[in-house]
DNA sequence: CATGAATGAGGATTCATTCAT
DNA sequence: CATGAATGAATCCTCATTCAT
């Protein structure tokens, strides 16, 4: 009869905001389920009224992150400037957004762990990555039309790309002393660059 | 020098050889012990004669591929050539050492993981790339005194060509059927291209 | 290469043993595997090495009480006495057999309980019952292919004989002051006599 | 009297009846106070308001049960009809109220479980039989007192009756096909001609 | 009265590690 | 050296019960 008070999907945030909070700084592997319930400040119970298991609570957090991914894809294509800016933009977008919010971030790690093939929890990693050389992609064959850029595996670009900006976090993940949000315009400046037709011999 | 050295030496290596294979099969996080005795033919408490723990295995594990690493790492200090040449081995010669061990490179996921600061182990997975970036960037700065880069924040770059071969891995890694192999030139076409010095505006 | 020194299966009955007095004193749900454990005088997850879970303790119960049962039968299958005698014997035999062993008998309940249809653990109850109507029809067969006994349904019969012992047990089950072994001939008095022919009209 | 009574009563009589449901359908160890209150289409807390506890669901259960059988024996022993006839109407009593409420029926097998002597809950099922026994070995002594039944111990001819009908009773639930109510006659058949006094040799 | 969110004790199960043989 | 039986700490998850609304 009474209205429940609190929000329930709200407080299904709160716990997964605890959940990446400690696995960021424990890693997944040793996370317990009574870690997250502490850092929730919640009986450990509690979290088993919102998560259907440890498990869940990685996937949510899968689905966190591969949410905020297709939200920048999505800006990126419905962008109107020339396809070199656009992936630019795509680029600092991905590395601030991360920056911003570096607890997400550092269960990156944990997040491609489990997202191979053969794992358990089915995050289909290897989807995300897709879209996002999909989309590199197709960038790079409006910027041919235009002739800013070399003819080229477009695709086998793309993966480079991607690469460029994911082993840059990586080392990031690894190392948090390096400069992440630093790491935009050399970005840009190498990848970008290599790919500019050149003005000739 | 002791004729046990050598067999004791040589089961070590088996077991650790078994090991990584599991490893590479079912993560890390889901290998048992027992899981790596039966692969490589032995008694489970005999693992326990050639290694202290169950992380000692993956350690051991980091340490050959970290091994490796500073193999190729050597053969590039050493080698003669001009600069962008020697950073073009080098970027075929980590894609291939990978490409010829895929079960060695099927663990990186779970080195990366457990390589962090905060990790338990201490795998100093930083180190590792710390190592690739200061050989690439002291390369760029020999190119760039030769003339062949433009100038630029040297370790920046450096972070984005170990970047872009990290991040190739990792999207092979997680989807097996790119052609990992494949992306050596592309690599290099966007990353070394992106560096050279234009013949002039 | 170290033969083991106590055999497998003897550990193993000494495990059930042990579970089945738990059961008996304290019935199958109330039973946690320490119970058991502490009564075998093992460690808790010593019993996993013998049985599968929990579960499994209470099948393997059953299977011991289901193979004694199957003896009994077998046995009355192979006599030669006349029918009647033959069925004296078996009702005297089952209900000795578990007086002499009333830990057993006790798990009775429990044994009933999980072995009704709808329940996990498959048990098959129903078909130990079924074959003692079945073998008893059969004793009656003879007997009224003798003229011992009056002719009837005999499925029916059959039902109400091992009824009338298996409700006599759980008289005793529920109740152990109840004296179970002196029953036999008052379960055979009523039930032989109310089917033997009369002397006349 | 108080115009609440009559409602708080009702409502936990519903239930009670939900619960029995749900403990014919799954037993009651793998009956959930959630399930019955879902059942019972209220709120999990609101169960509490009516029962102590789980097991007071049981107990109450068990009282129901327990009633029910005080009924039967009562009007059996305000009947006036000849002792054999009564012991007749009993038997057809007992296994037709059970026909005609097989959920009540089917809960039978946990009520005797927990019924146990040294079960945690008391529902002193022990008595519920010893009463039993006593009413028909009262009619067994009437009966001997007019000559119709051959002289015996009672006490343990009452106990055969009786453990033919739960015995009876005992298969259907473990195997419902069996035609529980067709099995009245075949007892008195089988009970009552085995006790009646012959026409002399 | 009614509710269902919250709790945490409880218990099954796993598995790294030890150690007697 | 090799083994694998034994162990029990560790952890996930369930669910009876409570209580604020």
């Amino acid at each position: 009869m009474a209205p429940k008070k609190v929000d329930r999907s709200a407080r299904r945030e709160e716990i997964l905001a605890a959940a990446v909070r400690v696995f960021a700084r424990k890693g997944f592997a040793a996370t317990r389920i009574d870690d997250v319930a502490r850092e929730a400040d919640i009986g450990k119970g509690s979290v088993y009224l919102y998560f259907d298991s440890r498990d869940a609570l990685l996937s949510a957090a899968f689905e966190a992150f591969a949410a905020r991914s297709r939200t920048v894809l999505q800006q990126t294509r419905e962008g109107t400037a020339p396809p070199l800016e656009r992936l630019g933009s795509l680029v600092r977008s991905v590395l601030s957004a991360l920056a911003d919010d570096p607890e997400l971030a550092r269960i990156l790690l944990d997040l491609w762990s489990s997202g191979r093939e053969e794992s358990q929890l089915s995050l289909d990693m290897p989807s995300v990555y897709s879209e996002y050389r999909t989309a590199i992609a197709e960038l790079l064959g409006e910027a041919e039309a235009e002739g800013t850029v070399r003819e080229g595996p477009r695709e086998h670009y793309a993966t480079v790309i991607v690469g460029a900006i994911e082993g840059c976090l990586l080392q990031w993940l690894l190392d948090p002393r390096l400069p992440v949000t630093e790491l935009a315009e050399p970005i840009l400046d190498v990848c970008v660059e290599g790919l500019r037709r050149r003005k000739e011999a």
